[in-house]
RNA sequence: GGCCGCGUAGUUCAAUGGAUAGAACAAGAGUUUCCUAAACUUUAGAUGCAAGUUCGAUUCUUGCCGUGGCUACCA
């Protein structure tokens, strides 16, 4: 089906060669929707085409309106207001984009065929559970990876797991000085809570070593070098380096225990992964990758060994790759996952789902790669997104203030329990239909919470709001998805539903919501193009919210006319199917009842 | 200091350079013999400041003010 939009770009193209001789692309022609307050469906924006017409707006919107209702029978008529040429288009367009739509489920969906896209997110620590602002970063990461399915491209979802470095150390450090043997099974705690536990002892009896370094008279600074515990710490990561059996082992042992407690935080988040790549395993790439620059002459080595690469010419510092002593910093392995992730996919493009505090970082990462030549250098792209701040201020977990992942998704299923409870949604439910309710119910209510503001922007997660099942949410998203289940569940009970939508009038604001369901596919590929998720999300309650004022207003069981009625019945199974959809590209589930 | 973001109703967020800047929450006033009231209707309320480009600027440019991040041989 082609879009109204191109049919118009090109038949007015045409006018103006017809009727002024211009030759004006297609494309650059400005088509609207038309707002609500004037007649009409789309709308030429006259302005930039007056340079051709060399005529008024008015009279160069009357004569391409003239000349469009003249050669296209789409086109019923049209006005002019100002420099706009609203255009109605006629009902039997409109029927046929309905019953395409009808017919064709994947209608909004691009064909594949296109880009072969890796999408790294998540990549965590392992010294510490996931966080809200992990979560941001796990539902974002996600729904951008549906998103560019949607648009026809293969993605690979990745994991890079950051399991090796000084702070697993200081975990395992304190788990062997106050652990007594403690395990996730002896203690019942998830993996990964166990292993943050100790590193936040580690972080507090570290600290009491420094004030008594400093009572002793020592700067702070040298206190914080030659504390006890952080000796012993980069003593144990230099033994992990030169492969110490008994502290790989315990590093085995303690990451496995995280690893579990990530994958059950992750499945119920509803999130999964394609490939999962360790850090400890493409480190040493990313040496050797540094030694082969420093070979060609594109690194270079400082007088204490340091090897650096110069990156004044392109606007940015010179930035460490390997410390004097030869260990890696950052940056080091990010070289060698690049490099590991293209000789394992030759992907089009490599997406980094990663905070916008390292906007510096993946400019240099990109840099370097170019500068190595690397094939997959053009392809890097750092999707940035902006950090998530409590009400009370910035998360910090020196100050306890940080949300725990799994403890908020915990206490959002809880709430949506009581509240459902209250509201006696669940009469008739067994308890795993239950369960299952309050589990989409709350993670649709946060992951629409968190999807709902462009990515780029830092936001403001309130909790209390987060569960608001009102407004602008996705409880009520999903609430207007149920109800349109429960009439066609209905309806089915008793009639069949026809191949053929049948011909009757339309109320003017089931028109509006044929027209919002035909902008479908034109906002899945902005959105794509974007990165954007909210808009897919922003899309799928305006499209419910308009439904539910249809729902209000408009009778649809209700109605007498068998043919009005299956009319509406089928309208609505096109919105439902529709908001599902959207919501499924994201990520989001949505319930037959509730 | 330098670099990169961000400033829109009381609050949280929208708006490919297009018409009278949209929602939601909070506040006020209403709606249920009828398909799920987790709903609907309705009132009031905003582009930080100053220039510039343009037929037209919330959007692009510059300056100022405010705010956040980066500026580690941490990740």
């Amino acid at each position: 089906m082609t879009a109204i939009e191109s049919i118009i770009q090109s038949a007015t193209a045409e006018a103006l060669k017809t009727l002024f001789g211009a030759d004006v692309p297609a494309k650059q022609i400005t088509i609207n929707d038309t707002r609500k307050e004037f007649d009409g469906d789309v709308t030429v924006v006259i302005f930039p085409l007056l340079r051709f017409t060399k005529k008024k707006p008015e009279e160069s919107g009357e004569l391409i309106g003239a000349y469009l209702k003249d050669n296209l029978d789409i086109v019923e008529g049209f006005n002019v207001v100002k420099g706009f040429l609203n255009i109605g288009l006629t009902k039997s367009y409109w029927h046929g984009v309905l019953q395409y739509i009808y017919d064709h489920e994947q209608f909004a969906f691009g064909p594949s065929g296109g880009q072969k896209i890796m999408v790294e997110y998540s990549s965590p620590n392992t010294n510490k559970p996931l966080h809200l602002g992990h979560l941001r970063n796990n539902i974002l990461g996600y729904a951008v990876s549906g998103l560019l399915e949607a648009n026809g491209h293969e993605v690979i979802k990745t994991n890079l797991i950051n399991d090796r470095g000084i702070h697993i150390c200081k975990s395992m450090i304190a788990w062997q000085k106050w652990g007594n043997g403690e395990t996730p099974a002896s203690t019942g705690m998830k993996g990964d809570h166990l292993v943050g536990k100790y590193y936040v002892e580690f972080d507090k009896q570290y600290k009491l070593q420094i004030i008594q370094l400093v009572a002793q008279g020592f700067t702070e600074a040298e206190a914080e070098k030659q504390a006890p515990l952080m000796m012993e710490t980069q003593e144990m990561l230099r033994q992990w380096e030169a492969g110490n059996e008994e502290v790989m082992s315990l590093w085995r042992t303690m990451n496995q225990w995280v690893y579990d407690g990530f994958e059950e935080t992750y499945k119920n988040l509803g999130v999964s992964f394609d490939q999962i790549y360790y850090e400890s395993d493409t480190y040493l790439i990313g040496k050797e990758v540094v030694m082969e620059g420093l070979e060609k002459g594109i690194f270079f080595k400082k007088e204490d060994g340091s090897v650096w690469v110069d990156l004044t010419d392109r606007g940015l510092d010179e930035k460490i790759l390997l410390r004097a002593d030869g260990t890696s910093v950052y940056i080091t392995q990010d070289i060698g996952t690049a490099d590991k992730k293209y000789a394992d996919h030759h992907m089009d493009r490599s997406i980094y789902v990663v905070g916008n505090e390292q906007d510096y970082h993946f400019k240099v990462l990109k840099e370097i790669c170019l500068k190595l030549g690397r094939k997959h250098a053009e392809g890097i792209q750092h999707f940035s997104y902006g950090m998530v701040d409590l009400p009370s201020g910035k998360m910090k977990s020196r100050e306890g203030t940080v949300v725990d992942a799994d403890d908020l998704m915990a206490e959002m299923i809880e709430t949506v329990k009581q509240r459902t409870e209250e509201l006696g949604k669940i009469d008739g439910f067994t308890e795993a239909e239950a369960e299952e309710l309050f589990k989409t119910i709350a993670l649709g209510a946060l992951k629409f919470f968190l999807l709902r503001i462009e990515p780029r922007k830092g936001m403001l997660f309130n909790p209390e709001e987060s569960i608001d099942f009102h407004g602008y949410t996705g409880t009520f998203t999903q609430f207007n998805y149920a109800r349109i289940r429960s009439i066609v569940r209905k309806f089915e009970s008793k009639d069949n539903i026809p191949d053929i939508i049948p011909s009757v009038d339309w109320e003017s604001l089931e028109m509006e919501l044929v027209q919002m369901i035909s902008r479908f596919p034109r906002m899945l590929a902005d959105a794509g193009e974007q990165l954007n998720p909210a808009a897919v999300v922003d899309y799928a309650y305006n499209l419910a919210k308009h439904y539910s004022k249809y729902y209000a207003e408009v009778p649809i069981l209700g109605i007498q006319d068998v043919e009005v009625k299956t009319f509406r019945v089928m309208l609505s199974a096109v919105v439902a199917r529709t908001i599902k959809q959207a919501f499924a590209i994201v990520g989001i589930n949505v319930p037959e009842r509730m």
